[in-house]
DNA sequence: CGCCACTATTCAGTGTTACTATGTACTAGT
DNA sequence: ACTAGTACATAGTAACACTGAATAGTGGCG
């Protein structure tokens, strides 16, 4: 991936992220499948999870677990209300910025 | 400013700035007054100080210094080649998360 | 059985970036 | 002298995504 994506995705996969999990609940896995589909092809799994683990230690998102068909149990993720209230405020940053950028490019 | 916003100008400051220069060669305390008119209000003058320094080290822009009329000696940054490259691909970048975002936002 | 592929999570170490909080330096007006 | 405005610089910090690996369970194939 260019280093520019890197460095754009910083503050914004966090969002990509908890936008997937409003729409329904999905574990680490899954998530990282459908971020491979949406074309983000070079995300690593470890970022994911990585991005997971702060996301619940910050109250965004309920845990519980799953047995799996195969391989370890799942840890499906769920948006709870301050998960929502992030979303919200995330997207208003987001139009923010978009509104700027948009400005510039003319 | 809010932690989000932060987090999203990582990678995009970078470009926002270039941007800027694109239109017309500018120096370190016009462009962090430009930033504030944009309703980056927050911006700290270091932070922009730290990016040109940067910039200029990968070889982005040219500088020139010209005396002002009050205070130092001002740094002005003009865009070269390698400038206008990183910026075109800057906005592709940009697109192509605008476009997923947009996608997510439904 | 032993090996591989796929599913699923975790973690230590690294590089980049923006912020905080200063410090320096020059000029003009009071 | 003192203050305000202009203009640049920098050391230290926090946050984030990446690399590269390790661990663990299941099923299929030769």
């Amino acid at each position: 991936m260019g280093k520019q994506m890197t460095e754009m995705l910083k503050g914004t996969l966090e969002g990509i992220v908890i936008a997937i999990l409003s729409v329904r609940p999905a574990y680490g896995y899954e998530i990282t499948a459908r971020l491979r589909e949406m074309g983000f092809s070079d995300i690593a799994e470890g970022t994911v999870y990585a991005l997971l683990v702060r996301i619940e230690q910050r109250g965004l998102v309920d845990v519980e677990k799953y047995p799996s068909e195969k391989g370890p149990p799942r840890k499906v993720y769920s948006l709870n209300g301050q998960g929502q209230e992030y979303l919200a405020e995330f997207w208003r940053t987001w139009s923010f910025l978009t509104e700027r950028l948009e400005q510039l490019h003319e």
